[in-house]
Parts: structure tokens; sequence; C-alpha cells
DNA sequence: GTATATGCAAAGGGTTTGCACGGTT
DNA sequence: AACCGTGCAAACCCTTTGCATATAC
């Protein structure tokens, strides 16, 4: 998949600079990743780059459909590419860890929504908290709520 | 319902100050309240009241079971009380409102998500995102994404 | 060459923290 | 008297914004 960054770029009247290009990059090779994790990424070939261009090219990435952004947690939003099936992300709130499953495990749950309320719900754009099957098993966990995101 | 809070706070070794129990009285009068809104509404009794006090008592009154709080949207998050049944908070993108409704709507999704990951998903915890009937109907919305809580 | 993007620095919103005073027990 | 809780102010994190310079087209 990953469409060619520059390609949709040019075809959205926007300049395909090496900043965003670099972006795209972080946010194809990291999955879920937040601004300052995308900011690191790219320092590693890029140290000039500053965390307010990653926010304002993420902002038009997102614009012209190259990535999506969820709400996984309290921290910030993570990106991701915006290519493939559309999937949930569940964020464990005693390791942090993410987990990931295609969209349509919830199709179900969407459809009760819409008749009980009429609102037409997306479960992919926020992360679901819970735990994970590792620290279900485990006792104590290392962090008791929230944790910062990815 | 609305337990008897003073009642609660002693139980658990904490004091019933006048501020606990007016933020109290504030996330059961306000449904989803945010800190901010707490505060303002405790301001209309005691003008004293400082933010910083709002966000000490919230944690304390959710230490001990009082109230909860939900990541509904980008912004603060919602404070509510923990006596009723669990419900799911459903945020429309267009209008920014919040509506409701009981936890077991999601619990076949939970226990999907359960089977395929091992992951004990608590759906209620964090916002949906949507388009609520009024919305979709309409054409063009007040807020194209996020936009504050509550 | 020209409009667009970037880097930098400062500002802004939300939340947390240190500290001394005030109120309860 | 001892302690807990509060108000105040400062600090912190994340994100946005203004402006002058650099760059893709």
């Amino acid at each position: 998949m990953t469409p060619d960054g520059a390609e949709v770029l040019h075809r959205h009247g926007y300049r395909a600079t090496p900043q965003r290009l670099l972006v795209l990059d972080a946010v194809v090779e990291l999955r879920h990743a937040t601004p300052e994790q995308i900011l690191a990424y790219v320092h590693r070939r890029a140290p000039a780059v500053n965390l307010s261009t990653v926010y304002r090219v993420l902002e038009v990435l997102e614009s012209v459909g190259l990535v999506s952004h969820a709400h996984i947690g309290t921290g910030s939003p993570t990106y991701h590419v915006a290519d493939g099936p559309a999937h949930l992300h569940f964020r464990c709130t005693g390791c942090g860890r993410v987990q990931s499953l295609p969209a349509d495990v919830a199709v179900e749950f969407e459809e009760a929504v819409l008749a009980r309320l009429g609102f037409a719900a997306d479960v992919a754009h926020t992360g679901i908290y819970g735990r994970c099957a590792d620290c279900l098993a485990a006792p104590g966990a290392a962090t008791p709520d929230d944790g910062g995101p990815t």
C-alpha cells in the first residue's frame, strides 16, 4: 500500500518537502506514533526539524488523507497511515501496550448504537481502555491508570 | 442513589470539607462535568475555591468511589457520579453534544474483544466519536472535529 | 521569482506541585 | 498540638501561533 506521498501532496496543491516526506515515513514506520515520537524518528535523518513543523505537517498529511489520528488514552494523539482498513486501538491501563483489531469487530455494536440513538459511532477514532491478557494474569501492574500514549 | 458523601469520605479516613461536598454536589448536578465547569458551579456558593482544589478533590472523590471520570473527546476529562450503572458516552463531532447509553450495549463487543485478544475492554471509560442524529440530518456542522468536552 | 513551508521563540490551555496558612480533630 | 486540606503561585506538558528566513515549484 503506502501511497506515493509526494504525488498525493502535489495533487492537493501542496509541496512535497523533505520534512513532509520524512514525517510520512515516520508514520508508516512507527505504528501509533505521537508527534513527539515522530519528531524523534525524523531527527535521526534531519536534526533541524522542529516539533511545530511536525504538527503542521501532520495536519496537512491528514487533510489529504494520507494519515489519520486516534485518541488513545490521555496523552498526545497517535498517527497512523490512513490506507489500510480501519482498526481499533486497545490500550492497556496496566502496561500501556496498544493492541489493534480490525474495525469490523465493532459493527454490531455500532449498529446497536445507531438503532438506539440514531448516533453514527466511529469506534476507531478513540482508543479503548482495558487490561491486556498479560496484565490480567500479572498481579500488580506498572501504571495504575493512564500513562503516556502509544 | 447519591450516596452520603460525608459518610463515605469519613469511612475512608478523609475529612468532609465544604469544598469536597460542593464538588460532589456539582458532579451530581451537572452531568459529564469538566473540572472547569465544576469550579464554575462551586464558585456560585464559594467564590474562593481554587481550581487546583477541584482537581485534588476529584482525585479523592474518585479514589473513594464516589465519582468516576471518562475521557470524552480531546479536552478535559468529564466527571460523573459513580453509583448508577455504567454508561457509554457518545460525542458528536458536529455539535459537541454528548449522549449516553447503558454500558450493556457493549457487552457483546467487549466479549468479542476478549475472545480475540484476551483484552478486557472498558468501553465506558472513553467517549466514542461520531455524529448524532441531528447532525447526520443537517448539512454543514458547527465544529468539524473535536471541540471542547461536554 | 513567488508563494509556500520551515525554524524559532513565545504564547496559550489544561493540569500538577510546593509551600505556608487555616481549619478540624 | 498535630495534621489534613486549601489557596495561591509557579512550574510543566502539549499544542498553537507570529514572524522572518529559506525553499520547492
